[in-house]
DNA sequence: AGAAATTATTAGGCATACCGAAACAATAGG
DNA sequence: CCTATTGTTTCGGTATGCCTAATAATTTCT
């Protein structure tokens, strides 16, 4: 168990295990990992093996792998950094939403906890990114707002975009295009017959638009639903 | 001759190589250079190998290294990054003058030309940074003001600090507590007896400072001399 | 000029982080 | 149940960039 200050590559991993489990509820496999990392699998076993050592993961061969609470810990703060980064860009600099994510994966690593602080006040402690993504605090707390997909929600039910996932570009252009944002009120209207598109009406009372929206579209939206859900407050230490 | 991304170690070697020429009027030598960039000497040769090998320098062994044209555009544009970065945290983020230059030195690597570029834009595409230096611009042509360190001065002669050396933090925050500032005017009152400090008087007209200033100090302060001297531009391609 | 001191380069190693290919588990199908 | 497929790990190898120690070139000093 080193206290070394980690690698850039060992923050890329571990963030990628905390994402993984951040949304779905299963822990991550090696072959996962390689892929959302864009290395190969003999990478990873190897850096699991080095995040073993270092106290960060928990891993027994041939199964999954999961964090450490000091792996959380680090997680999130990468998190933290990268969303924090997300929201500074497109705030402070006039970034797009699409345009974000790749600059925030680059600066994540360089940047001071300094740097961080100050962004974050300067901003005013935000606790979302623009993605509606929860910003974790300095201390580790972060607030996961109930979401579900909205290609999840039953016919007829309402609610409101709480989240938008960032990992297609070309979606979130579209999205911008179409002015669908976080907070936008979601109604769902049916679906076509045969699988096909979920109808959905977006957008306030005196003027929603109907869409056809694909299921890549309608899994990328995660809505807060007016039926019951409460939010609900992590704190890891 | 390679055309791939600079690493960040070639690009800390060429910004180097480049700042050591910008002030000095020598080239640099190994030894130098291992020490301004805190490696060994052998670490030295065998980068010095690497950057002919893309042709970023001109050397012959056992003489000094002098960048080729496409050493300076690549020097040029780090020194850019390097200070509108500086500059950056300075007026956005509330930094302090002796806290920039660790953070611009871990940033430069990071960011893209379009951060860059948006960065330059919400500043106003400024032409010196927090400390005087001259910003190149995203073309490569750099103003240099004309400047002589403020010991080599004659006695009796008054000037304006153009530029502060930000090689020594403590220096920094002396003349930041003095409230010692760029464009502050000079006035050489004379000198100590036996090599002693430097008598200087500081300020505008109505309350003008005097101060001892030892050789460190007198020498890291650049002052544009009232008497002759015009600035030239010049232009690398 | 020749020895001594300085400066520079080469040689051999180490750590990180990646790869492809080969070997080894686990699960699924017949 | 035992083989086939898929998933995972191990093994050798690559590239970067650093180190120390040894060697070679260049100055400097007498």
């Amino acid at each position: 168990m080193k206290t070394s200050t980690p690698s850039s590559s060992i923050e890329d991993y571990v963030k990628v295990i905390y994402s993984f489990t951040e949304w779905q509820r299963k822990p991550i496999t090696s072959t996962q990992l390689a892929q959302r990392l864009g290395v190969a699998n003999s990478s990873v076993s190897e850096m699991v093996r080095k995040l073993k050592d270092q106290g960060l993961v928990d891993h027994k061969p041939y199964s999954a792998v999961t964090l450490t609470s000091d792996g959380v810990r680090l997680a999130l703060s990468m998190v933290r950094r990268h969303r924090l980064i997300e929201t500074f860009l497109v705030r402070e600099l006039g970034y797009r939403w699409d345009e974000v994510h790749d600059e925030a994966e680059l600066l994540e690593h360089a940047v001071s906890d300094t740097f961080i602080e100050r962004m974050a006040a300067k901003l005013g402690n935000p606790t979302r990114d623009p993605h509606g993504d929860p910003i974790p605090a300095a201390d580790g707390s972060v607030l996961m707002p109930a979401a579900h997909r909205l290609s999840e929600l039953d016919d007829g039910h309402t609610g409101r975009i709480t989240r938008i996932s960032d990992d297609n570009p070309e979606l979130l252009r579209y999205l911008a295009a179409e002015d669908i944002d976080l907070d936008a009120e979601v109604e769902v209207v049916g679906r076509r017959p045969f699988g096909g598109p979920m109808v959905v009406r977006i957008g306030s009372a005196p003027a929603p638009r109907e869409f056809d929206f694909a299921d890549e579209v309608a899994s990328a939206l995660w809505v807060h639903s007016d039926a019951g859900h409460a939010g609900c407050s992590v704190t890891e230490s």
